[in-house]
DNA sequence: GTAACTGCAAAATATTTGCATCCTT
DNA sequence: AAGGATGCAAATATTTTGCAGTTAC
Protein backbone atom coordinates (compact mmCIF):
# COMPACT_ATOMS: atom_id res chain seq x y z
CA UNK A 1 0.00 0.00 0.00
CA UNK A 2 3.04 2.24 1.02
CA UNK A 3 4.77 1.64 -2.60
CA UNK A 4 2.10 2.42 -4.35
CA UNK A 5 1.08 5.70 -2.92
CA UNK A 6 4.72 6.66 -3.39
CA UNK A 7 4.76 5.92 -6.66
CA UNK A 8 1.25 7.46 -7.38
CA UNK A 9 2.80 10.14 -5.61
CA UNK A 10 5.53 10.76 -7.58
CA UNK A 11 3.34 10.66 -10.54
CA UNK A 12 1.19 13.57 -9.91
CA UNK A 13 -1.73 10.92 -9.46
CA UNK A 14 -3.91 10.88 -6.17
CA UNK A 15 -4.40 8.06 -4.39
CA UNK A 16 -7.92 6.40 -4.82
CA UNK A 17 -8.66 2.69 -4.24
CA UNK A 18 -8.66 2.00 -7.65
CA UNK A 19 -5.68 3.21 -8.84
CA UNK A 20 -3.33 1.44 -5.66
CA UNK A 21 -5.33 -2.09 -6.28
CA UNK A 22 -4.23 -1.99 -9.75
CA UNK A 23 -1.01 -0.91 -9.18
CA UNK A 24 -0.72 -3.14 -7.00
CA UNK A 25 -1.47 -6.10 -9.23
CA UNK A 26 0.99 -5.03 -11.36
CA UNK A 27 3.72 -4.63 -8.66
CA UNK A 28 2.86 -8.40 -7.79
CA UNK A 29 3.01 -9.98 -11.05
CA UNK A 30 6.58 -10.56 -13.44
CA UNK A 31 4.32 -10.87 -16.22
CA UNK A 32 2.61 -8.47 -18.33
CA UNK A 33 -1.40 -8.31 -17.80
CA UNK A 34 -3.91 -7.71 -20.46
CA UNK A 35 -6.94 -5.33 -20.03
CA UNK A 36 -8.83 -8.43 -19.19
CA UNK A 37 -6.19 -10.03 -16.77
CA UNK A 38 -7.04 -7.31 -14.91
CA UNK A 39 -10.36 -6.81 -15.51
CA UNK A 40 -11.13 -10.56 -13.89
CA UNK A 41 -9.53 -8.97 -10.58
CA UNK A 42 -11.23 -6.17 -9.99
CA UNK A 43 -14.77 -6.86 -11.81
CA UNK A 44 -16.22 -7.01 -8.45
CA UNK A 45 -14.58 -3.37 -6.64
CA UNK A 46 -14.63 -1.44 -10.13
CA UNK A 47 -15.84 -0.13 -12.77
CA UNK A 48 -15.03 -1.34 -16.89
CA UNK A 49 -14.52 2.20 -17.40
CA UNK A 50 -12.26 3.24 -14.17
CA UNK A 51 -10.47 0.06 -15.43
CA UNK A 52 -9.74 1.73 -18.95
CA UNK A 53 -9.21 5.28 -17.14
CA UNK A 54 -6.33 3.85 -14.88
CA UNK A 55 -4.68 2.40 -17.25
CA UNK A 56 -4.92 5.48 -19.55
CA UNK A 57 -3.76 7.65 -16.89
CA UNK A 58 -0.85 5.29 -15.77
CA UNK A 59 0.18 5.12 -19.58
CA UNK A 60 0.18 9.08 -19.42
CA UNK A 61 2.55 8.91 -16.58
CA UNK A 62 4.47 6.36 -17.73
CA UNK A 63 3.93 4.04 -14.98
CA UNK A 64 2.90 1.17 -17.20
CA UNK A 65 4.09 0.60 -21.32
CA UNK A 66 2.14 -1.21 -24.02
CA UNK A 67 3.62 -4.14 -25.01
CA UNK A 68 2.42 -5.31 -28.34
CA UNK A 69 0.68 -9.25 -29.12
CA UNK A 70 0.98 -10.37 -32.09
CA UNK A 71 -2.56 -12.17 -31.14
CA UNK A 72 -4.06 -8.70 -31.71
CA UNK A 73 -4.10 -8.18 -27.89
CA UNK A 74 -2.37 -5.21 -26.13
CA UNK A 75 -0.71 -6.16 -22.68
CA UNK A 76 0.26 -3.68 -20.01
CA UNK A 77 3.79 -4.15 -17.96
CA UNK A 78 5.62 -1.97 -15.85
CA UNK A 79 8.34 0.20 -16.71
CA UNK A 80 11.15 -0.19 -14.63
CA UNK A 81 12.90 1.82 -12.32
CA UNK A 82 12.80 4.84 -13.82
CA UNK A 83 11.37 5.72 -17.41
CA UNK A 84 12.29 9.26 -18.40
CA UNK A 85 8.32 10.40 -18.56
CA UNK A 86 8.90 12.87 -21.70
CA UNK A 87 11.23 10.52 -23.97
CA UNK A 88 9.39 7.46 -23.33
CA UNK A 89 11.89 4.72 -24.61
CA UNK A 90 11.41 1.50 -24.69
CA UNK A 91 14.00 -0.76 -26.23
CA UNK A 92 13.99 -3.78 -24.52
CA UNK A 93 12.45 -7.34 -24.86
CA UNK A 94 9.72 -8.93 -24.69
CA UNK A 95 9.21 -12.50 -24.43
CA UNK A 96 6.06 -14.32 -25.16
CA UNK A 97 5.77 -17.86 -24.36
CA UNK A 98 3.50 -20.07 -26.40
CA UNK A 99 2.49 -22.49 -24.18
CA UNK A 100 1.61 -20.61 -21.12
CA UNK A 101 0.44 -17.28 -22.56
CA UNK A 102 2.27 -15.20 -20.54
CA UNK A 103 4.82 -11.75 -21.58
CA UNK A 104 7.49 -10.87 -19.85
CA UNK A 105 10.11 -8.03 -20.19
CA UNK A 106 13.34 -9.44 -20.28
CA UNK A 107 14.76 -6.45 -19.39
CA UNK A 108 18.51 -7.40 -18.91
CA UNK A 109 18.87 -8.53 -22.68
CA UNK A 110 19.88 -5.68 -25.08
CA UNK A 111 18.85 -5.21 -28.73
CA UNK A 112 21.86 -5.53 -31.05
CA UNK A 113 22.39 -2.70 -33.14
CA UNK A 114 21.24 -3.73 -37.04
CA UNK A 115 21.29 -1.05 -39.90
CA UNK A 116 18.29 0.27 -41.53
CA UNK A 117 18.19 0.84 -45.29
CA UNK A 118 18.93 4.61 -46.07
CA UNK A 119 16.73 7.46 -45.18
CA UNK A 120 15.03 5.38 -41.82
CA UNK A 121 15.18 7.18 -38.57
CA UNK A 122 14.40 4.85 -35.91
CA UNK A 123 13.15 6.58 -32.76
CA UNK A 124 11.47 3.69 -30.61
CA UNK A 125 12.56 -0.37 -31.09
CA UNK A 126 10.65 -3.11 -29.72
CA UNK A 127 11.98 -7.00 -29.80
CA UNK A 128 9.09 -9.56 -29.54
CA UNK A 129 9.92 -13.04 -28.87
CA UNK A 130 8.01 -16.23 -28.77
CA UNK A 131 8.56 -19.55 -27.58
CA UNK A 132 8.81 -21.54 -24.39
CA UNK A 133 9.75 -20.34 -21.29
CA UNK A 134 11.89 -21.25 -18.58
CA UNK A 135 8.80 -22.15 -16.37
CA UNK A 136 7.53 -24.39 -19.00
CA UNK A 137 10.23 -26.19 -20.47
CA UNK B 1 -5.94 -10.87 -62.06
CA UNK B 2 -4.31 -13.58 -63.25
CA UNK B 3 -1.58 -13.73 -60.68
CA UNK B 4 -4.18 -13.35 -57.61
CA UNK B 5 -5.54 -16.42 -59.08
CA UNK B 6 -2.63 -18.17 -58.97
CA UNK B 7 -1.94 -17.16 -55.57
CA UNK B 8 -5.08 -18.28 -54.20
CA UNK B 9 -5.21 -21.49 -56.20
CA UNK B 10 -1.53 -22.55 -55.08
CA UNK B 11 -3.21 -21.94 -51.42
CA UNK B 12 -5.97 -24.31 -52.21
CA UNK B 13 -8.60 -21.22 -51.89
CA UNK B 14 -11.17 -20.63 -54.32
CA UNK B 15 -11.28 -17.59 -56.36
CA UNK B 16 -14.05 -15.53 -55.55
CA UNK B 17 -14.36 -11.95 -56.46
CA UNK B 18 -14.09 -10.68 -52.81
CA UNK B 19 -10.60 -12.35 -52.65
CA UNK B 20 -8.62 -11.35 -55.68
CA UNK B 21 -9.99 -7.93 -54.83
CA UNK B 22 -8.55 -7.74 -51.30
CA UNK B 23 -5.45 -9.58 -52.32
CA UNK B 24 -4.98 -7.06 -55.19
CA UNK B 25 -4.91 -4.54 -52.41
CA UNK B 26 -2.00 -5.93 -50.55
CA UNK B 27 -0.23 -6.58 -54.07
CA UNK B 28 -0.60 -3.11 -54.87
CA UNK B 29 0.53 -1.59 -51.59
CA UNK B 30 4.31 -1.55 -50.51
CA UNK B 31 3.16 -0.74 -46.76
CA UNK B 32 0.44 -3.10 -44.60
CA UNK B 33 -3.15 -2.50 -44.06
CA UNK B 34 -5.17 -2.57 -41.32
CA UNK B 35 -8.35 -4.29 -41.21
CA UNK B 36 -10.38 -0.75 -41.59
CA UNK B 37 -7.79 0.40 -44.66
CA UNK B 38 -9.22 -2.57 -46.50
CA UNK B 39 -12.97 -2.03 -45.15
CA UNK B 40 -13.32 1.59 -47.02
CA UNK B 41 -12.05 0.22 -50.11
CA UNK B 42 -14.38 -2.22 -50.51
CA UNK B 43 -17.14 -1.28 -48.13
CA UNK B 44 -19.26 -0.76 -51.20
CA UNK B 45 -18.47 -4.03 -52.47
CA UNK B 46 -18.44 -6.56 -49.59
CA UNK B 47 -20.05 -7.17 -46.48
CA UNK B 48 -17.53 -6.31 -43.30
CA UNK B 49 -18.14 -10.13 -42.73
CA UNK B 50 -16.64 -11.25 -45.87
CA UNK B 51 -14.04 -8.67 -45.59
CA UNK B 52 -12.90 -11.04 -41.90
CA UNK B 53 -13.82 -14.02 -43.14
CA UNK B 54 -11.18 -13.58 -46.11
CA UNK B 55 -8.39 -11.96 -43.78
CA UNK B 56 -8.92 -15.12 -41.76
CA UNK B 57 -8.74 -17.83 -44.56
CA UNK B 58 -5.39 -15.69 -46.01
CA UNK B 59 -3.80 -15.64 -42.51
CA UNK B 60 -4.57 -19.71 -42.74
CA UNK B 61 -3.15 -20.25 -45.73
CA UNK B 62 0.24 -18.49 -45.13
CA UNK B 63 -0.50 -15.99 -47.69
CA UNK B 64 -0.53 -12.63 -45.44
CA UNK B 65 0.87 -12.51 -41.51
CA UNK B 66 -0.03 -10.37 -38.81
CA UNK B 67 1.88 -7.17 -37.42
CA UNK B 68 1.79 -5.95 -34.12
CA UNK B 69 0.95 -2.34 -33.72
CA UNK B 70 1.71 -0.96 -30.32
CA UNK B 71 -1.06 1.12 -30.46
CA UNK B 72 -3.18 -1.52 -30.14
CA UNK B 73 -4.39 -2.06 -33.74
CA UNK B 74 -3.02 -4.72 -35.64
CA UNK B 75 -2.46 -4.78 -39.01
CA UNK B 76 -2.01 -7.31 -42.11
CA UNK B 77 0.78 -7.22 -45.11
CA UNK B 78 1.71 -9.90 -47.43
CA UNK B 79 4.06 -12.74 -46.95
CA UNK B 80 7.51 -12.44 -48.80
CA UNK B 81 7.83 -14.93 -51.88
CA UNK B 82 7.64 -18.04 -49.98
CA UNK B 83 6.53 -18.86 -46.50
CA UNK B 84 6.46 -22.22 -45.45
CA UNK B 85 2.98 -22.69 -44.60
CA UNK B 86 3.31 -25.08 -41.56
CA UNK B 87 6.41 -23.45 -39.74
CA UNK B 88 5.48 -19.74 -40.14
CA UNK B 89 8.28 -17.94 -39.51
CA UNK B 90 8.57 -14.01 -39.65
CA UNK B 91 11.35 -13.16 -38.22
CA UNK B 92 11.75 -9.66 -40.08
CA UNK B 93 11.71 -6.14 -39.46
CA UNK B 94 8.15 -3.87 -40.00
CA UNK B 95 8.81 -0.35 -39.58
CA UNK B 96 6.33 2.06 -38.44
CA UNK B 97 6.69 5.96 -39.02
CA UNK B 98 4.69 8.23 -36.64
CA UNK B 99 4.42 10.42 -39.33
CA UNK B 100 2.59 9.14 -42.13
CA UNK B 101 1.50 6.23 -40.11
CA UNK B 102 2.40 3.28 -43.02
CA UNK B 103 3.67 -0.06 -41.38
CA UNK B 104 6.26 -1.41 -43.45
CA UNK B 105 8.00 -4.84 -43.94
CA UNK B 106 12.05 -4.38 -44.14
CA UNK B 107 12.72 -7.36 -45.77
CA UNK B 108 15.95 -6.79 -46.74
CA UNK B 109 16.64 -6.07 -42.67
CA UNK B 110 17.92 -8.99 -40.63
CA UNK B 111 17.71 -9.20 -37.17
CA UNK B 112 21.29 -9.55 -35.74
CA UNK B 113 21.58 -12.62 -32.87
CA UNK B 114 21.10 -12.02 -29.04
CA UNK B 115 21.13 -14.27 -26.26
CA UNK B 116 18.31 -14.98 -23.77
CA UNK B 117 18.64 -15.91 -20.67
CA UNK B 118 18.97 -19.56 -20.11
CA UNK B 119 15.39 -21.91 -20.44
CA UNK B 120 13.88 -19.92 -22.42
CA UNK B 121 13.87 -21.08 -26.01
CA UNK B 122 12.78 -18.47 -28.92
CA UNK B 123 10.51 -20.07 -32.11
CA UNK B 124 9.75 -16.78 -33.68
CA UNK B 125 11.49 -13.17 -33.39
CA UNK B 126 10.02 -9.83 -34.36
CA UNK B 127 11.08 -6.79 -34.46
CA UNK B 128 8.92 -3.53 -34.34
CA UNK B 129 11.01 0.03 -35.06
CA UNK B 130 9.24 3.26 -34.68
CA UNK B 131 10.23 6.67 -36.05
CA UNK B 132 10.03 8.42 -39.47
CA UNK B 133 10.67 6.80 -42.60
CA UNK B 134 12.53 7.50 -46.08
CA UNK B 135 9.51 9.29 -47.55
CA UNK B 136 8.93 11.81 -44.53
CA UNK B 137 11.97 13.08 -44.03
C1' DG C 1 -13.41 24.09 -1.38
C1' DT C 2 -12.06 22.53 -5.72
C1' DA C 3 -10.29 19.86 -9.14
C1' DA C 4 -9.78 15.25 -9.95
C1' DC C 5 -11.78 10.73 -9.93
C1' DT C 6 -15.57 7.33 -10.19
C1' DG C 7 -19.91 4.99 -11.59
C1' DC C 8 -23.66 4.57 -14.54
C1' DA C 9 -25.91 4.84 -18.88
C1' DA C 10 -25.29 4.84 -23.42
C1' DA C 11 -22.91 5.48 -27.69
C1' DA C 12 -19.43 4.08 -30.85
C1' DT C 13 -16.48 0.60 -32.58
C1' DA C 14 -14.93 -4.04 -33.49
C1' DT C 15 -15.55 -8.92 -34.16
C1' DT C 16 -18.15 -13.26 -34.43
C1' DT C 17 -21.99 -16.57 -35.44
C1' DG C 18 -26.09 -18.75 -37.70
C1' DC C 19 -28.49 -19.49 -41.60
C1' DA C 20 -30.34 -19.17 -46.17
C1' DT C 21 -28.66 -18.33 -50.73
C1' DC C 22 -25.32 -18.19 -54.31
C1' DC C 23 -21.13 -19.44 -56.86
C1' DT C 24 -16.70 -21.96 -57.96
C1' DT C 25 -14.96 -26.11 -59.25
C1' DA D 1 -24.08 -31.53 -58.03
C1' DA D 2 -21.76 -30.32 -53.83
C1' DG D 3 -19.19 -27.97 -50.81
C1' DG D 4 -17.39 -23.70 -50.05
C1' DA D 5 -18.21 -18.65 -49.96
C1' DT D 6 -21.19 -14.74 -49.33
C1' DG D 7 -24.74 -11.49 -47.37
C1' DC D 8 -27.78 -10.28 -43.93
C1' DA D 9 -29.35 -10.07 -39.28
C1' DA D 10 -28.10 -10.21 -34.92
C1' DA D 11 -25.29 -11.47 -31.04
C1' DT D 12 -21.09 -10.54 -28.58
C1' DA D 13 -17.03 -7.97 -27.30
C1' DT D 14 -14.32 -3.84 -26.76
C1' DT D 15 -13.53 0.92 -25.92
C1' DT D 16 -15.08 5.66 -25.40
C1' DT D 17 -17.96 9.69 -23.90
C1' DG D 18 -21.07 12.61 -21.04
C1' DC D 19 -22.68 13.74 -16.86
C1' DA D 20 -23.88 13.70 -12.05
C1' DG D 21 -22.23 12.52 -7.71
C1' DT D 22 -18.05 11.53 -4.72
C1' DT D 23 -13.43 11.94 -2.91
C1' DA D 24 -8.43 13.18 -2.30
C1' DC D 25 -5.68 16.88 -1.18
Amino acid sequence: MRIQRQILKESNLRSTTSRSKILGLFLSNSHALSYSDIEKQVASLFDRVTVYRTLKSFLEKGIIHKIPDNSGGLKYALCSDHCPHTVHQHDHVHFKCTRCGQTSCLEEVEIPPFDLPGGYKPDEVSLLVQGTCSKCR
